[in-house]
Parts: C-alpha cells; sequence; structure tokens
DNA sequence: GCAAGGTC
C-alpha cells in the first residue's frame, strides 16, 4: 500500500472538467470513485508532482458550492418591508443540495497535504474556489492551498497550469462576493414590492411574478426603446432618379449620386434638367481590386450571434451544446472575450486535426500547405483563447453537430486568406447630374470556400469605356418613403447587451429568456416585443428618471467590480455605496408609487384597484422591535382618521387626525398590535436600543402636546415604551394581539 | 414566490 505517499485534493468547477483534467494527468489511468454526491466522482491516480511522487484525488462541486441567502424572517416575503432587505442580515451557506458535495470534500481534505483549485479561470471560478477553501479549510486548517490556471483542457494547457501553480485571488473572489449581495438585496428589495404591490392592485396579475433584476430589466429596457423608436417613427417620403442603359445586349441600372431627396419639386427639376439633353456620357470607370475579410478569432458574443443568426439555434441552446462539447473536450472554453490568438498556439496541429473530414478536410490540407494566418481582433480576456476546435469529432449529430461545424468552419477560414475579386465602377453624367453602377468579379474565394455562411456574390457588368455616349433605355422618377428601424433579433439584444456591459458571456442569453418568462416580452418572427407589463414598469420607472431600464447602472457596478480585482477600491467601500444608491432610489419608488401606477395603468388592461395604504406606509416604517408572538418586526405606523380611497380624494393637512401604532409585520397572520397615544406631537424611532428589553427594542422619541398629557411625564420623552411602565400605565398602552379589529 | 452567477 502507498498509504505514505503525500494525498493531494483537486477540486474542479464541475463533474466532467474533474474527469477530463484527471484523464490527461493520469493518461487515462485513473481510478474513479464514489463520494457522496452521486453527480460529483472522485478520479484517483499517481503523480510525480516537483519529483516527488503524489496521490491525486481530483473532485468536484457543481458550479457555486455557496449560496447567499437572508437570515431567519427576513426569508420570508411579509415579515419584513422589502426596504429591511438593503441591511437585513445575510449568510453564505451550502445550500441542502450541494451538502453531499460537501461532505466529500469534507472526506477526502482529512490526510491531505495541498489543495489545488481547478476551477474556470474567471472571476466566478476564483469565487467558487474561495468557497471550496472555506469548507476544507474547516476540516483541515494547515492544508496549503494552491490554484491551478487553465482555459483549455488539453496536456498542453494542464501541465503548464500544474507547474505554474498560484495563490488563489482573494481580490477576484471578493468582486463577486459584492456583486452577489447587490443583486440578492436589489433583486429582494424590487421584486417583493413591486409583485406585492401590483398582484393587489391588477387582477390580470394576481398570479404574476414581477421582478427586478440589474440585468433582466436593461435587457427589457433595450427591447422597450427600440419598440417605442418605431412608434414615434415619422415616414417620409423621398423621391430619386433612376437610369437605365443597356450594353452589349445587357441592362444595366444606374444609381443617383444625390441618392434620394425629400423634395419633389427639386426632383422633379433635376428629372427634366435630364430629359431636354439625355445624352448619357461615361465620365470614369473605376477599376479597383476588392477583399471581403475573412472573420475574425471568434469570442462568445460572436459566436452566439452568429448562431442566432445564421443556424437558427438560440443563444441559449447554442451555450448549452458549447458547454456540452467544451467538456467533452472537442472545443476549447466557450465563454471568452479573446479574440486573438497568441503567438505561440500551435495553431498547425490544430488545423491538422481537422484534415480528415469529407466536408473541409481539403480545405484544412490546403492550409497547411498555404500557411496559417489567423485574423485577430483586439480584445483579450488574459484567460482564454478564441473559441476552436481542440480535438476531430465526427461523431456528433443534430445541433450539436452544426455548432461544431460552425466553430470548425470558422476557425478555418479565421485561419486562411481573405476573398479577392475585382471591382468595376461606372460613373455616367446625364445633364448636371451624375449617375453609377459597379460590377463585380470574384478572383479567389479563399475563406468562402469553407464558410457557407457568408455570401460574396458576382455581378456582371458589360465593358463601358470612358467617352463613350449613350442614349438612356430609361430615365424615370422613382418614389419611396423612410422606414422605422426593425425591431431587435435575439443577436441584436446580444450585441447591445455586451456593449452595454449587462451580464456575462454566459448569461446574455438567460436573461433574454427570463424577459419572456416574466411576460415582459415575446418574440414575433424572430423579433422581440415588449408586452404591456413590460411597457408599463419600463415607462414607469423612466418617470421616476431612474435610468433603471438603461444599462448604466449596471456598467457603473461592473467598474467598480474590476477596481476591487486590480486592488484600486475596498470591497466594503463599494457594497456601502452602492447599497446607499439603490436604498435612495428604492425610498424614492415608494413615495411616489404614483407615478408607477399610472404608467401601470395606462398599459395594462383591468381596473386598478387600490392595493391598500398599508403596503406603502408598512415599507417605509422604521421597526420598533420584535413581535413577541411571531418574531417578525414591528414597526411604526401612522393611520388616517379619514379613511378612504387616497386615489380619488385630495386630503388637506388640517383634515388630518393621525393615529400613531406600532403593528407587526406578519400581519394579517399576526394580529399584534399597540396603539399609542393620540396626544403626541411628532414620535421618531431613534438608532439606540433599550438596555433592558435587548438590541432588537429601539428607543422613541416623543414630543407630546403640552397641556394634555399628566404632569409627571415630560413633554419632549425619550425611553422604552415597552419597560417604561409609568408611561404605559400614564396611557394604558398594552401589547394586543387579538384577531378582533382594535381600532380606536 | 425574489437576483445573477455558477452548474445536474
Amino acid at each position: 500500500e502507498k498509504t505514505h505517499q503525500m494525498k493531494i485534493l483537486n477540486v474542479a468547477e464541475k463533474n466532467d472538467a474533474a474527469k477530463s483534467i484527471a484523464a490527461v494527468m493520469s493518461r487515462g489511468a485513473s481510478q474513479r470513485r464514489e463520494g457522496f454526491s452521486p453527480y460529483n466522482k472522485i478520479y484517483q491516480f499517481d503523480y510525480m508532482l516537483q519529483g516527488q511522487q503524489v496521490t491525486m484525488n481530483m473532485t468536484s462541486v457543481s458550479g457555486h458550492l455557496q449560496a447567499l441567502e437572508f437570515t431567519g424572517q427576513y426569508k420570508q416575503w411579509k415579515s419584513c418591508s422589502p426596504l429591511a432587505l438593503f441591511d437585513a442580515p445575510v449568510l453564505k451557506y451550502v445550500p441542502e443540495k450541494f451538502q453531499p458535495i460537501k461532505r466529500t470534500l469534507e472526506r477526502e481534505a482529512r490526510g491531505a497535504k495541498k489543495l489545488i483549485i481547478w476551477t474556470d479561470c474567471d472571476r466566478e471560478g476564483e469565487n467558487i474556489g474561495f468557497e471550496v477553501i472555506d469548507v476544507v479549510t474547516k476540516v483541515n486548517p494547515t492544508i496549503q492551498v494552491l490554484r491551478a490556471r487553465f482555459s483549455e483542457i488539453t496536456s498542453s494547457s494542464i501541465n503548464r497550469a500544474i507547474s505554474n501553480l498560484v495563490p488563489p485571488d482573494h481580490l477576484q473572489s471578493a468582486a463577486v462576493d459584492v456583486r452577489t449581495e447587490l443583486d440578492l438585496r436589489i433583486g429582494a428589495a424590487f421584486t417583493r414590492f413591486l409583485t406585492l404591490r401590483y398582484q393587489a392592485a391588477f387582477p390580470e396579475l394576481a398570479e404574476m411574478l414581477i421582478s427586478y433584476g440589474s440585468c433582466q430589466f436593461p435587457t427589457l429596457g433595450f427591447v422597450v426603446e427600440r419598440y417605442k423608436q418605431i412608434q414615434e417613427f415619422i415616414t417620409e417620403p423621398f423621391w430619386k432618379l433612376k437610369v437605365v442603359l443597356e450594353e452589349d445586349g445587357k441592362k444595366v441600372d444606374f444609381n443617383w449620386k444625390r441618392v434620394r431627396l425629400f423634395d419633389y419639386q427639386a426632383v422633379r427639376s433635376f428629372y427634366e434638367l435630364c430629359i431636354e439633353q439625355p445624352t448619357a456620357t461615361v465620365t470614369e470607370v473605376i477599376k479597383k481590386s476588392k477583399s471581403k475579410w475573412r472573420p475574425v478569432a471568434l469570442d462568445t458574443v460572436e459566436f452566439e450571434k452568429n448562431v442566432s443568426r445564421k443556424l437558427r439555434i438560440n443563444a441559449k441552446t447554442a451555450m448549452q451544446i458549447a458547454e456540452k462539447l467544451y467538456t467533452a473536450g472537442y472545443i476549447s472554453y466557450p465563454r471568452t472575450e479573446t479574440n486573438q490568438f497568441s503567438k505561440d498556439y500551435n495553431l498547425r496541429e490544430l488545423v491538422q486535426n481537422q484534415a480528415a473530414n469529407r466536408d473541409w478536410g481539403d480545405f484544412a490540407g490546403r492550409l497547411l500547405e498555404t500557411g496559417i494566418t489567423p485574423r485577430n481582433g483586439n480584445k483579450s480576456d488574459q484567460a482564454h483563447p478564441p473559441i476552436h476546435p481542440t480535438k476531430y469529432a465526427d461523431n456528433l449529430t443534430g445541433d450539436e453537430k452544426k455548432v461544431y461545424e460552425f466553430i470548425t468552419r470558422h476557425f478555418l477560414a479565421c485561419c486562411s486568406q481573405d476573398a479577392r475579386g475585382f471591382e468595376t465602377t461606372v460613373e455616367i453624367a446625364i445633364a448636371t447630374e451624375k449617375f453609377t453602377a459597379s460590377g463585380l468579379v470574384i478572383l479567389e474565394r479563399n475563406y468562402l470556400e469553407v464558410y457557407p455562411y457568408e455570401k460574396w456574390s458576382d455581378k456582371d457588368i458589360p465593358n463601358f469605356e470612358k467617352g463613350d455616349l449613350y442614349q438612356p433605355n430609361l430615365i424615370e422618377i422613382q418614389s419611396g418613403q423612410t422606414t422605422p428601424p426593425s425591431l431587435l433579433t435575439e443577436a441584436d439584444l446580444i450585441a447591445l447587451m455586451e456593449k452595454h456591459g449587462i451580464g456575462t458571456d454566459a448569461t446574455h442569453a438567460e436573461h433574454i429568456e427570463k424577459i419572456q418568462e416574466r411576460s415582459y416580452a415575446g418574440v414575433q418572427d424572430n423579433k422581440f416585443i415588449p408586452g404591456k407589463l413590460g411597457m408599463g414598469l419600463v415607462e414607469g420607472y423612466d418617470a421616476l428618471g431612474f435610468e433603471f431600464s438603461k444599462p448604466y447602472l449596471r456598467a457603473g457596478l461592473e467598474a467598480d467590480l474590476k477596481m476591487i480585482c486590480d486592488g484600486r477600491r475596498q470591497k466594503e467601500d463599494v457594497l456601502r455605496d452602492q447599497i446607499a444608491t439603490y436604498r435612495e432610489k428604492f425610498e424614492i419608488s415608494l413615495q411616489q408609487v404614483a407615478d408607477i401606477d399610472n404608467q401601470m395603468k395606462k398599459y395594462l388592461d383591468t381596473q386598478m384597484h387600490d392595493p391598500g395604504q398599508i403596503q406603502q406606509s408598512e415599507a417605509l416604517s422604521p421597526v420598533v422591535r420584535k413581535c413577541p408572538n411571531c418574531g417578525n418586526d414591528m414597526t411604526l405606523r401612522q393611520r388616517n382618521s379619514s379613511s378612504g380611497d387616497q386615489t380619488q380624494q385630495t386630503q388637506t393637512m388640517q383634515g388630518k387626525r393621525a393615529s400613531y401604532y406600532i403593528g407587526c409585520m406578519g400581519y394579517p397572520d399576526c394580529r399584534s398590535v399597540m396603539w399609542l397615544p393620540r396626544e403626541m406631537q411628532n414620535i421618531t424611532v431613534l438608532d439606540s436600543t433599550c438596555v433592558q428589553c435587548g438590541p432588537t427594542t429601539k428607543h422613541l422619541h416623543i414630543l407630546f402636546k403640552p397641556g394634555s398629557i399628566p404632569p409627571f411625564i415630560d413633554t419632549d420623552y425619550t425611553g422604552c415604551i415597552m419597560c417604561d411602565t409609568e408611561l404605559r400605565d400614564a396611557f394604558d398602552l398594552t401589547l394586543k394581539s387579538s384577531s378582533s379589529n382594535t381600532n380606536q
């Protein structure tokens, strides 16, 4: 037995990756063992690490091992004000479904000398690494923690990674922690608020979840913005001249150099000039070579757009397929922002791999002879290469085959030569006006031979000579009108998300799916149109001037996250600033909710009911203490004695007779309430807490109306009304929890 | 019943 050998625990981001990495490192000789999770196996093998024979145990998580959640009562929707979610306690924990993985990690960590993190080489991967480290170091505090950086599962990349182990990057992980917390707090606060309010207000929304998210909302915003552009578009009529000449028995259309004019009379005048002296003179014949450029090395966004446009496979499905091809080792990592191959990349071998193919093997073969010249873009994420095939596949079927074929053809096209052609442009003059026509001869198809997704058509043009004179076969005025831009396709939407930094390469497709699932938008003829709910929400928040539907807020967060990664900003500072920004916006949307209501009313079909004032005031009301009956927050609130529908009747301040009470957020399930004396001018909840009642009970500051209270009570009172028996006796304050209404 | 990000 080799029990004396040093044991090393290796953890990958998913089982497929663990399996492939183990296969590469062990040259196929790893032993598979079971862990506690049926999905995440353990691959064991001997390995020479820095000249020493060690036992490697390679296992995996399934993405993020830990999740962030509100604790205790804050998990329940109605237990607290949504406003409280901006600073409610949160906890990172291992969800139930990942407990088996956790147990595997704990078992394998005991007795291991080193932990090597093999998660994906990006920000999220770094964070997942720390989630693993957190679990592992709890059972083995002295374990040495190392990070393997790799971007494709090939022997050269894996070997490079294992000989260049580095410490894990806590800054990248911290940036993800910030993103996670903000997404949770902001998303939950707005989603609960919107859902609770508008489910109650509109019967047609009674069953709907009305969510807000920092990515889904701007995505919806793009769809709405384009739709509105189209709605508001005013078509304009225009006119233009067209000329037809005949040469060598072929009719050639000539286009006006002025293209078009929006003034009919002006076009009419030019037309009459041409008709009076219709002889056309060839003034110029320009012959020049023309190229059609081969595609740039493929990054994720281009991949998604191309596949959606050319293969008609939607981006979400395409990414799932790419993920599968990656874990099977057929293609490189599909989430990359890089569109250039580094100089030392062995492209020759990759091209060679494809030479056996029936359809594009010949092209690959010729490429090896003529030379491999990748067309590089100018983006690099410093982590992954462009998407390319890593090994030959001929056993794929269906969409997997199509996607692999696209990636391979794109790769070969990128590595070959631009198509070359020869363009002839002919210019003629009639009276004062000039017209042009052009033709194209394709000389070398080059990359087009392997890339059927693009077309370049020959266009025949007869031989015109400079100085030739012609009598036109036709001179006419053509009319037309300007057309609005078209609705967004999925490819357009992805391009916009990419441009504005909404979501990651991996999630563009999911946000697009989400806005459809929420009935914010729909698809017609492969184009996106907003629904009524989507319109109402976007217009509602636009009315508040928040730019929620615009990409800037999210982009600002991304910029802050980058600064955390670069060590230029502290995690805590970013978190505090961002929470403050959004809390303020949340408060404003509570105060000015009528503006959102008005937009919702405009777009929804059913009549809006009054959702009740309680909810709004509850949401803004400050927490005084915990409810002794149910443990939810009890907040300070105000009920107006003149009740009625505030949306219908205007109330004057003089007409208001406020009565304050401290009520339970658990209402109506819990009816705990304490009615406060009417003899108050003002009451505020202080930050300080009561020593006797504990840290969850706040002090109150009350200004009583002079002359209306017993002389032994100070008109400027500060204290805890839960344990101040003098005050309680004087006003007969009791906590009531009966189910009957006790309003005075 | 919430987000976005991983992934079964």
